[in-house]
DNA sequence: CTGAAAGCGCTTACAG
DNA sequence: CTGAAAGCGCTTACAG
């Protein structure tokens, strides 16, 4: 009797319900060509009856699109993961997946592991939103051998691609501002070994206003992956050789997470003795004690702004190379 | 000469310049069955020399697999979005995504947005994760629809699916206790108005305790759209009936924001003149001042059993109706 | 406005 | 171990 008793309806048996061909059932989903009015009645009526839905990999293969977007970046686990795991990389995701579904999208989250080919195998998309891509990035680097349309929140470095500027310079200039007007004059930087352009920029922006105050400059280098022990360990170094340190920039919060603890094991107050800023404004800059003095750089409407330029790029309209960002706040806490 | 310009190469074209037939290509590439070390070896070099990516919409359609799973939550957007959208679902969605490669799937994160069925319309998925369901969930109910396997975290109300046991019980018991042993008399609870497993269970462990306790019980219901507002609303009414109130309980994180709140206006002191505990450790309890004493789900572990267990029940095998989650622990702050 | 047919790129019985 | 062929469920020219 029923003849599609054991697997899912398909267009097929619409269209045969319905009394008209595939094609116009088809027609009649997708809005593509017009349709009577009494035979789309029909058809949706058939639509109801065998509760009829569109299986999705059949059209993703036949049109091309998959209607999802991804998101992903390189930084290491031991920076985009952990307790601050829910940071830059979440923060964004949730947003472009709320955006992504104005453009009739899904988001696929592409976790920071090891092996961005082995990240990305599983995954197709029309477009990708990439996070602060160091240079040479591995996924930047795949994703231009697929073809994959791509947006980059922060700045790519060598790859010319459309961006949403974060404010990196202004960032490190709010940062130092704030701290020479608390008072510190040895004021150092510790910064990731990565090539970011992010570190590029905060690097460049500190090195020439120390050299404007007359305060010789001082910066920590440390590798990403060594997150907060490596930055806890550069910290006590720093300070045995410059004790006279009354101020400290971590560009990454995990970094400033070892800053604080080494200051405590030192015995230098925060902010009395030392005054510490960071960057990023997430779970590890609030949970510290004291709370860090850190950014709000309103990932959420930078997300929102990267998931829209993307679907115009996908879309194959013009897009501008570089879009401002949102103007980062500071947010004033007590380690500073 | 190049008869691939202009198009992706397909495994056509892999076989073509390998001297074998689709198919062969096909079985080196899944090693579904055994191919010739030789043979192999040729179909590795043309794949490398053409840059061939597999089609996964068109191996989805023949396979019916997506390799994909989803994450989703109906909680309203006035308490898993805003300052504390990194909370539950998100921090879920990070640990699947990461456990999700280990079975050559990708992860979409379903937003919380007011209609499901928009959310879900353009997602094909093998299974899902659903995160603390309410009776009749949207989610769920079109999921089962659908027929897709789904592992619930936290209780599903009425329908049987399997899930991962979050210790709803032991978690009320151990801020209660914890209240209890600061010297709080008069407990208050304030819980959401929707029908989930997580309030039922908070409720009846607080009644049956007040009760034991000779401590009249004071409820508070607050619909979670109503968010922080809501709850500070409540709290204010609260304490004008119940002046004598000592010990607040909020269910949910945003509720405790605005008790906070409610507290300040009120002029009472926390902890000293009422103590307060919230369940979720996220942003919010890590970010009020006093912090907020709360509870540590290992919302981590939980993603990973929940992904686990949904792999295996999409690839038949048997699952167990229950899995116990870890043992959630207690994280003190000043706030009690 | 509608239908018949081709074809997207895979995988999988089937046959050898 | 390998090949030839069917077919997954759609959408889209093409023809009427």
């Amino acid at each position: 009797m029923d003849s599609t008793a054991g697997r899912r309806p398909t267009v097929k048996d619409v269209a045969r319900i319905a009394g008209v061909s595939q094609g116009t059932v088809s027609n009649a989903l997708s809005g593509m060509r017009g349709v009577d009015p009494e035979t789309r009645q029909r058809i949706d009526q058939a639509i109801a009856t065998l509760g009829y839905i569109p299986n999705l990999a059949a059209r993703r293969m036949r049109t091309g699109r998959t209607n999802t977007i991804a998101v992903m970046t390189s930084m290491p686990a031991a920076v985009s993961a952990g307790s601050s795991r829910l940071g830059f990389l979440m923060e964004i995701a949730a947003s472009a997946a709320i955006h992504a579904l104005d453009y009739n999208s899904a988001l696929v989250l592409v976790p920071p592991v090891a092996d961005p080919a082995v990240a990305l195998r599983h995954v197709a998309m029309d477009g990708a939103i990439v996070i602060e891509p160091q240079t040479d990035d591995a996924f930047l680097l795949l994703l231009k051998r697929r073809g994959v349309p791509v947006v980059v929140i922060g700045q790519p470095a060598s790859v010319d691609l459309p961006w949403v500027d974060m404010h990196y310079y202004r960032t490190a200039e709010m940062l130092l501002a704030h701290l020479l007007t608390q008072g510190a004059r040895r004021i150092a930087l510790i910064v990731g070994t990565s090539s970011r352009v992010s570190h590029h920029v905060t690097l460049e922006r500190y090195e020439s206003w120390m050299l404007l105050e007359g305060i010789p400059p001082c910066v920590i280098y440390v590798p990403e992956a060594d997150g907060e022990d490596g930055s806890y360990r550069a910290t006590l170094d720093l300070l045995r050789s410059n004790p006279d340190i009354d101020g400290i920039f971590a560009s990454i919060d995990a970094f400033a997470s070892g800053v604080m603890r080494a200051l405590r094991d030192m015995g230098r107050a925060v902010p009395s003795d030392v005054r510490v800023v960071t960057r990023y404004n997430g779970l590890r800059a609030r949970e510290e004690r004291p709370a860090l003095t850190a950014v709000d750089l309103h990932l959420d409407q930078i997300a929102a702004l990267a998931t829209r330029l993307l679907m115009d790029l996908i879309a194959g309209r013009e897009i501008e190379r570089i879009t401002a960002g949102p103007i980062p706040s500071l947010v004033v806490r007590g380690s500073s």
